[in-house]
DNA sequence: TGAATTTGACCCTT
DNA sequence: AAGGGTCAAATTCA
């Protein structure tokens, strides 16, 4: 699985954007060859290739490179006769992908192997790895519960480590329920199987089950693992009220994207898109 | 009774 | 030295 930088997911995005953007804008002039909303369409395309072109600038200047996963599998599963084994610091930059959902499920089996308090948080961070590991699976995860507003329900920050190379993960991706969201990867593409969920026992996390439902953005869902290292999905409560509103045409796919780009350049992306529009179109 | 979880301690990185 | 990630013995659960 490919690492993918905040910019790196931007760019796929936006270039994802600017193609529908020029369907819009084709059907808008095969629909009415003298609709305004043509203009519209064109703006957004004339956005997306501004941010594109900005971001490719960016990242040729050399942009800050993710330090690669080093697990060492082998020295992690040594026998304790061995000599310790050199552990590996799992830091948020080595993370394949980070998502905040209010749920902690993600259709895979994972098993607790540690908890801690960390500083300035309000609850403990989580540790998990998956259930296949003597499998030789190093799928492991770091779940944060983000906030504990009594008006909103609990969000988590889950940091996914490792690869599911396991044939749990093949299992898992053959039974999802078709709630699931196929990100088109073996590693988060699948979802929800029931018997997963009943394994999966809740954690002494204040008491919390899992829900059995994970939420997925349904904007995300035809994104591959590899183009979205990081996006935010809603809390199940509120996926509901978005499922109902399925993309019919591609004018609302379209809108939909651009909610989740901007969902994503809001809460990710640590740079302002407004500035950075202005600096591509003074260039 | 076996499997999963909890939790204090250990160790690595910064 | 502090913070954070992992180990592993103890505990809990089905």
């Amino acid at each position: 699985m490919a690492l993918a930088t905040p910019d790196a997911v931007v760019l796929e995005l936006m270039t994802m954007g600017q193609e529908s953007a020029a369907y819009l804008a084709d059907l808008l002039r095969a629909a009415s060859p003298s609709s305004p909303h043509q203009e519209l369409a064109a703006e957004i395309l004339r956005c997306c290739h501004r941010v594109i072109a900005a971001l490719t600038a960016n990242s040729a200047a050399g942009g800050k490179k993710r330090k690669a996963v080093e697990h060492d599998s082998a020295a992690a599963w040594s026998p304790p006769s061995t000599p310790p084994r050199k552990r590996t610091r799992v830091g948020a930059e080595a993370a394949l992908g980070v998502m905040r959902s209010g749920t902690m499920e993600d259709g895979f089996i994972w098993r607790k192997y540690g908890q801690k308090e960390i500083n300035g948080r309000k609850h403990p961070r989580l540790y998990y790895r998956c259930a296949y590991s003597h499998q030789g699976c190093t799928a492991t995860r770091r779940v944060q519960r983000t906030h504990d507003d009594a008006h909103q329900p609990a969000a988590y920050e889950i940091a996914y480590y490792g690869e599911h190379n396991c044939r749990g993960a093949a299992a898992c991706q053959q039974n999802a329920p078709p709630t699931v969201i196929d990100f088109g990867s073996n590693a988060w593409g699948c979802g929800t199987a029931p018997a997963a969920s009943e394994q999966l026992r809740s954690s002494s996390l204040d008491g919390e089950t899992m829900s059995s439902q994970g939420g997925w953005s349904p904007a995300s869902a035809s994104a591959s693992a590899s183009e979205v290292g990081f996006f935010e999905a809603e809390t199940t409560h509120e996926w509901h009220d978005m499922a109902g509103v399925t993309p019919s045409d591609p004018a609302t796919e379209f809108l939909d994207g651009c909610f989740d780009l901007e969902s994503l350049i809001n809460d990710v992306v640590p740079f302002d898109l407004d500035a950075l529009l202005n600096a591509s179109s003074v260039a």
